[in-house]
DNA sequence: TGCAACTAAATTGGCGCCAATTTAACTGCC
DNA sequence: GGCAGTTAAATTGGCGCCAATTTAGTTGCA
């Protein structure tokens, strides 16, 4: 009747924010995620925990073991290397559309944030370098126009996440991350089709995120 | 202490089940799945279908309204198309790997199961074409030996599910599905990759299954 | 001192109850 | 007869309780 609709409680997206912790590292692989502090630290019920764990285990983010709990699954190499072959394949196959509708305007705004990585390649968290790649490669497959895929490439590299070669151990991965991201750029600009996509392909293979 | 290890209740693959069924033209496009059916239906408590439906969910094979319940989501067309380019991405991905490993054996039993395929063409049960359809598919991805975009190729066979395309409506397509199986087979004999990726992607484009 | 058995504390997990909400049925007025 | 308003039946969904299980801590014996 009313055309303010009751606010009802909005659910709170508790899951994402979970997964966006153990990506920014909050959780290491192998760390057990206690309910109990999941409760507090999110300030949520223990059923809604409960769930969001639930659905991150569906997603192969982490994972469950009976009556022990909920965990940064470890990944063996084979499967690393399994999921990296499905990256390339997924995210390549968005290249053809990414320049095809790439403008200035956006861009500019992955020229901007590229320089925002570079800089926090000193100084930052690791935090904020997760984060900040994060926009980057969001912004760019939003170009591609096709939210499924979009959505499978955040899957499979939430899933790679219990890796540990996964978590730009070394000083010169992060680098050589933050030069992909410039080449990338660069190779957009050009709409190089091909080089993006060896870009893309050497990004995934050599670091990872 | 006991070797024996007490029974537990070994969780049954409820969602897997409930798919199945959906995938078998159980529930149509747009139908409500009721929790007391279902209870019925599988013998199942209401926390396991919840749960089950739950994953099916966030697995997109189903959608959920609040206070109304879960449903087989109708997909619009768009979404069709961005899955079957997603699923064109992956499955021709897999197409080197598979050429490669065929072997003989699995020649004969591709073999076997495309010619079950063309038997329950005529007389067979919708349920009949799907299964034998999942098995032949199941069975040359499987050769590809990575798991994830075997994974990846189910999930997404499941989402589009809710297109009323993707059923074969008519007999043509069933009969163009049951072509396709054979001259897929051909292309594996001979070892053409080229074929057989041209085969996939016009197999997922034209019909869906 | 080392180890095994036992006990206590911590943690997970199954499940059912019942309130909130929607849908269907019914009633009565125009 | 048709339609709006009311009531009853059906269905979903939030959530907490407590048993089952594991882990940590303690005690006792060789």
């Amino acid at each position: 009747m009313t055309s303010v609709m009751r606010k009802r409680k909005q659910k709170r997206p508790l899951a994402g924010e979970i997964a966006e912790a153990i990506r920014t590292g909050a959780y290491r692989t192998g760390e057990w995620l206690r309910q109990i502090d999941l409760e507090e630290k999110f300030q949520a019920t223990r059923f809604d925990v409960r769930a969001a764990l639930d659905k991150l285990v569906v997603l192969k983010a982490i994972e469950h073991v009976p009556n022990r709990g909920y965990r940064v699954a470890e990944i063996d190499s084979a499967t690393l290397r399994h999921i990296r072959e499905a990256r390339v394949a997924i995210e390549t196959a968005t290249v053809a559309s990414i320049v095809a509708a790439v403008d200035a305007s956006t861009l500019g705004k992955l020229r901007e944030i590229a320089e925002r990585f570079s800089g926090a390649v000193q100084g930052g968290t690791r935090a904020d370098w997760s984060r900040i790649n994060s926009e980057f490669h969001h912004l760019m497959y939003h170009l591609s126009g096709n939210p499924i895929m979009e959505e499978l490439i955040w899957n499979l590299r939430d899933r790679s996440r219990g890796s540990d070669v996964t978590v730009w151990i070394s000083h010169e991965a992060l680098q050589r991350s933050d030069r992909d991201h410039h080449a990338m750029l660069e190779a957009l600009e050009a709409r190089d089709s091909v080089r993006l996509t060896e870009l893309i392909t050497g990004h995934i293979l050599r670091n990872d995120p």
